[in-house]
DNA sequence: CGAATTTGACCTCA
DNA sequence: TGAGGTCAAATTCG
């Protein structure tokens, strides 16, 4: 998968970028400089994307280079409270591609406005997890037979976290979304989306990635007239089409930031050489 | 009054 | 058989 010896060394030193800041976020953090690492968590955003940029100029997001390493989705689900593993339970026919996110939701705010239009047609209780599973599909299911779907959950741990994962691509007029367009051109090319089961995915070539909204990738949107005691409202979507969870604690008063994959991203540090491998055997391998 | 939500029942799969 | 996912009638909302 290579040939790409400079932009290794680029990744590399784009990577070491982004670990100085993330210690230098760390310590604005410390000294209560919430702007101050706003504008940071900006920069650091855009250093990872030109990270993205230079893996995939080098061919390395491609969705037949995961290898086969055992990872489920009951992994990928934020304490899951343990639970069952959501997408075990699959019918036949139903798509198999999707994708999941992780967003924080200010309180009394409805939380994840994703500026499509979506609804509710079923809540579930899962075994294990502390809130119900929340069921929604694209309103223009009936009128225009759009197959989306996503399933909100609430994180166990902190009750402003939502665990929403999308089902299928709308094929409705909201696909023309913008944002529903930058996220279908940043994860289709690359199928950077969990692939259920380990079933072919021929006859699911079709279930794309559904509408969501980063409102700019990997950027923070503070919510509106959040002041200083904002909680994240940071609808951050990974690159990857992973759950990056990169959220602030500040209303509890210590302020902080929590990454999820943390290990993941000292690994990722320390072998910057190789960047990702480890993305594909550790976060990759859906299956 | 139409659209959205709620919720118990049913379906599918492992 | 149990658990997740979906259906659809009843209810609520704007």
């Amino acid at each position: 998968m290579d040939g790409c010896g400079g932009e290794k060394r680029a990744l590399a030193s784009e990577l070491a970028q982004v670990q100085a800041m993330v210690r230098e976020l760390e310590a604005r953090m410390d000294q209560d400089l919430p702007a101050a690492a706003r504008e940071l968590c900006g920069e650091l955003a855009s250093s990872v994307d030109r990270s993205i940029r230079i893996a995939r100029a080098c061919g390395w997001y491609s969705p037949g280079s995961r290898d086969g390493s055992p990872r489920s989705d009951g992994a990928q689900h934020p304490g899951g409270g343990g639970g069952g593993n959501a997408q075990s339970k699959r019918r036949k026919g139903t798509p198999c591609v999707r994708t999941q996110v992780r967003v924080a939701a200010v309180q009394d705010m409805a939380p994840l406005d994703d500026g499509l239009s979506w609804r509710k047609y079923g809540q579930k209780d899962i075994l294990g997890a502390m809130y119900p599973r929340a069921y929604f599909r694209c309103t223009h299911r009936n009128s225009q037979g759009c197959p989306a779907t996503k399933h909100v959950q609430r994180a166990d741990g902190d009750p402003l976290l939502y665990d929403v994962v999308y089902h299928g691509a709308h094929s409705c007029a909201q696909a023309a979304h913008p944002g529903a367009e930058h996220l279908r051109r940043q994860l289709q090319p690359e199928g950077h989306a969990d692939v259920e089961q380990s079933s072919p995915l021929a006859p699911e070539a079709e279930c794309l990635q559904a509408g969501l909204e980063p409102v700019a990738p990997y950027s923070f949107a503070p919510a509106p007239g959040a002041g200083a005691d904002f909680v994240g409202y940071f609808p951050l979507l990974s690159p990857t089409g992973l759950e990056w969870q990169l959220r602030s604690c500040y209303a509890a008063g210590g302020l902080g930031v929590g990454m999820d994959y943390e290990p993941h991203f000292e690994e990722f540090y320390k072998n910057a050489t190789d960047p990702f491998q480890w993305e594909y055997s550790d976060l990759y391998a859906a299956n």
